[in-house]
DNA sequence: GCAGCCTACATTTTT
DNA sequence: TGTAGGCTGC
């Protein structure tokens, strides 16, 4: 046993070896708060707690992972015997324990988001409510925050606040769109991700024995992350610690960020008052180890801007460090350019590796510019987040087989496969089977495995061959493991099939991509850490993997990291880039518009620059495409909030390579390069089609960077005139050099009177 | 029933 | 940009 007490500083010690009774620790950014956690566990332990009386809840899979890896290091194998993981997942593994008590099975499926909003849309369809006026996304938003204040549909009903704000969106049906949402979920033996926490609540509320044999069993609670917290995971915790009350929460009310999703901060502040002020142990931890003093000072100064704060004082005795740099680029592209060219020389004149920088984002959709300016210095990284494997097409139709071969009610899964691969089912089929259950009042599966005895016709032969598929993997499941009925599912449904005759490069990845999937259940089956190696494990375990926890493509772990802000929390990277500090981007104007929170955004911006130990850069651009549209930028108010003191203007803004010489003539081009006389001819035909319209040309006076794709080059070595046109966009054909005919579809966008941005870049070639 | 075309539309963060 | 969903014609 290694004295782990020695190296802490007074209240990190107070924290670890606090005994019995409620305890909050206010950690600042960079105090040592895993550390802490580690230990007091250990700690407990050691002080001859049973592992296994445990509960230590976290975030994220992969921080569960860390700390139940840092506290095996300190007390050994008995780590595994901690009851550790994410709210969503402790929660799911005691729901399918006690199913029956709430009239599930135990091989309930997970909704994701995306499930959840197909459901509403059907709902949607069948009550006939316009779905441009109830959007699903909406109203899952409504449902799901509903869900989190532990509003349940007929309480929702009977809500008049909740009925008022509803009519004010003009969308009056919520609760009745919610009901049947939650009996179409209770129906298809499911729960979304809201109802793992919603349920469990029902749960302990309905079945006091139940409740009485958890409470029993942990004997210590912890939290992590309390902050984000929402007020269905709070109630559990405080229901599950009340017998022994020893129930320590670790958060920072400076880095709440998930507000948007229900995280409730003032769980922080209620946690005094509900467990009684003088009881309460509170402990707070200020001093920062992570970051220079200049990091930590300009971290300062940006969230003293919030109002709603506890009282903190976050400070370090490290050096001050170099000051933050601040680089302007003039379009997303030369943002990328430019802190790839940052990242180069810092890696080459401070001898540093490539994973000790990071790329911070507010959006996933940022993260394209940086890629292509790291490719072409030949610089790695890995992006985490964005189009997660778990979402990718091929990989949900798989699981959605193996979801239905478990759980037959699953409706999101049924109308998934029934026609997958094509089998000449179609939407008509499906609604007639829908119509025949809902009649009869008996399950859907029930129709469609006695298919013949409910309808004749061509279409019945096709379901009964289905059904006898899946009847064939339900007879599998209790003989073999998860990687045997999934690899002989894959083979036998037809999906592997029809991506191996597809040759396209597209097939090819997808077909790859479910071989990486059926790799990925082999070594669930093979770690030795799962016990339950049944496929219905292997499927829970998989709908709760956040984008966090993608584990490496490859071995190689020294790679530059991209990722949005909100992936970055409790992460912390030598170098640390902040990058897309525009006004409307960060802070995002999207969360200003909905709920007008600029603190939250802020406490963002707070975790972003808290990432950072020893250099930060801020970078923005003065214009950006967003979805094929040219946006004119602001820099970020955040830039401006910031203490001045701590910043520097980068003297690194390297002077755009010219491509083109003089005004709008075309210059150094690589041969190679050369636009075909294809594009040539779209760009020509381009011009008698501005010309058409008889928009004054303007000339091409600035190139603000040098983005440019082969037809816009065609453009200008065809000596065309550009044209001024503000957001013009059509569809321009024109003959190739074999005479045949093609289509393109153009846009413009104009920057100013005179400034021209060519948007022929976006020239498609259909 | 299905493929192919076309239009409209959405684009914050994530368990 | 890119895609989902609707419409049309086989």
């Amino acid at each position: 046993m290694i004295d782990y007490i020695a190296g802490l500083n007074e209240p990190q010690r107070e924290a670890v070896t606090h005994g019995n009774g409620p305890m909050m620790i206010i950690a600042g950014a960079g105090s040592g708060k895993t550390r802490v956690l580690t230990y007091r566990i250990a700690h407990l332990i050691d002080r001859g707690v049973d592992p296994f009386r445990i509960l230590s809840l976290t975030f994220t899979n992969k921080a569960a992972g860390e700390m139940r890896h840092r506290i095996e290091k300190v007390i050994g194998n008995e780590a595994r015997n901690i009851w550790m993981g994410t709210f969503h997942s402790v929660f799911a593994k005691i729901l399918r324990i006690e199913a029956k008590a709430l009239g599930y099975t135990s091989n309930f499926s997970i909704y994701d988001t995306d499930d959840s909003k197909s459901l509403l849309r059907a709902i949607l369809r069948e009550m006939d409510l316009d779905d441009k006026v109830y959007r699903a996304n909406a109203v899952f938003n409504r449902i799901s925050s509903a869900k989190n204040r532990l509003v349940g549909p007929d309480e929702y009903l009977m809500n008049p606040i909740l009925r008022a704000d509803d009519e004010s969106a003009r969308m009056p049906e919520v609760g009745r769109i919610y009901k049947e949402y939650a009996r179409r979920c209770f129906q298809a033996n499911a729960m979304d991700f809201d109802d793992l926490l919603f349920n469990t609540n029902v749960l302990f509320r309905d079945h006091p024995d139940i409740l009485h044999k958890y409470q029993h069993k942990f004997q210590h609670v912890l939290v992590d992350e309390f902050q984000d917290t929402n007020v269905s995971q709070y109630l559990i915790t405080r229901k599950l610690a009340a017998v022994h009350q020893n129930i320590a929460v670790v958060g920072d009310d400076a880095q709440s960020i998930y507000a948007f999703r229900g995280a409730n901060i003032e769980n922080i502040l209620n946690f005094q008052k509900d467990y009684g002020k003088d009881t309460v142990k509170i402990v707070k931890l200020e001093q920062n180890y992570r970051s220079t003093n200049t990091i930590v000072q300009a971290a300062n100064s940006v969230i003293a801007r919030n109002r709603n704060q506890l009282e903190k004082r976050v400070f370090t005795d490290n050096e001050n460090g170099p000051l933050i740099e601040v680089i302007k680029a003039s379009s997303d592209n030369e943002e990328g350019r430019l802190v790839a060219t940052s990242i180069f020389e810092a890696k080459m004149q401070q001898n540093l590796r490539n994973n000790d920088f990071a790329i911070l984002y507010r959006t996933n959709a940022q993260s394209r510019a940086f890629e292509e300016a790291l490719r072409k210095l030949s610089i790695k990284y890995r992006i985490i987040g964005g189009l997660s494997f778990y979402t990718r097409k091929e990989i949900k139709d798989l699981i959605a087989y193996l979801r239905f071969a478990v759980n037959q009610s699953d409706e999101e899964a049924f109308k998934r496969i029934i026609n997958l691969p094509k089998r000449g089912i179609g939407d008509t089929t499906v609604a007639k089977i829908a119509v025949l259950a809902s009649e009869k009042n008996i399950p859907i599966w029930e129709v469609v495995s006695n298919i013949t005895a409910h309808i004749a016709g061509r279409a019945s032969v096709a379901i009964d061959q289905f059904s006898d598929l899946i009847k064939s993997y339900m007879l599998l499941l209790d003989k073999k493991d998860a990687y045997e009925v999934a690899s002989h599912v894959a083979k036998t449904s037809g999906i592997l099939k029809e991506l191996y005759e597809d040759k396209t490069v597209e097939g090819l990845a997808r077909y790859e991509n479910v071989q990486e999937l059926l790799n990925a259940i082999k070594e669930f089956v093979d770690n030795p850490d799962n016990e339950d190696k049944s496929l219905s494990s292997f499927l829970q375990t998989v709908s709760l993997l956040t984008t966090a926890d993608e584990k490496e493509d490859d071995g190689d772990n020294d790679k530059v990291t991209m990722m949005t802000i909100h992936a970055a929390k409790g992460l912390e990277f030598k170098n640390v880039h902040i990058v897309g500090l525009e006004e409307d981007l960060f802070p995002s104007q999207m969360m200003l518009e909905s709920r007008a929170d600029l603190e939250e955004e802020r406490r963002l911006f707070y975790v972003a620059i808290t990432r950072a130990e020893k250099r930060l850069t801020f970078s923005f651009a003065e214009s950006r495409y967003h979805y094929g549209r040219l946006k004119i930028c602001e820099p970020s108010r955040f830039l401006m909030e910031v203490d001045q003191s701590f910043l520097t203007m980068s003297k690194a803004v390297a002077p755009p390579k010219p491509r083109f010489k003089g005004d709008d003539t075309y210059a150094s081009r690589n041969k190679d390069e050369m636009p075909s006389a294809g594009s040539m001819n779209f760009v020509r035909s381009l011009a008698q089609k501005t010309a058409q319209r008889q928009i004054p040309p303007a000339t091409v006076t600035h190139t603000p960077s040098a983005d440019f794709a082969p037809s816009n080059t065609a453009a200008l070595a065809a000596g065309m005139k550009v044209e001024h046109a503000k957001f013009g966009f059509g569809t321009v054909k024109s003959l190739d050099e074999n005479g045949t005919e093609r289509k393109a579809i153009i846009q413009f966008d104009v920057v100013g009177e005179k400034t021209l941005l060519l948007s022929f870049a976006k020239l498609r070639i259909v």
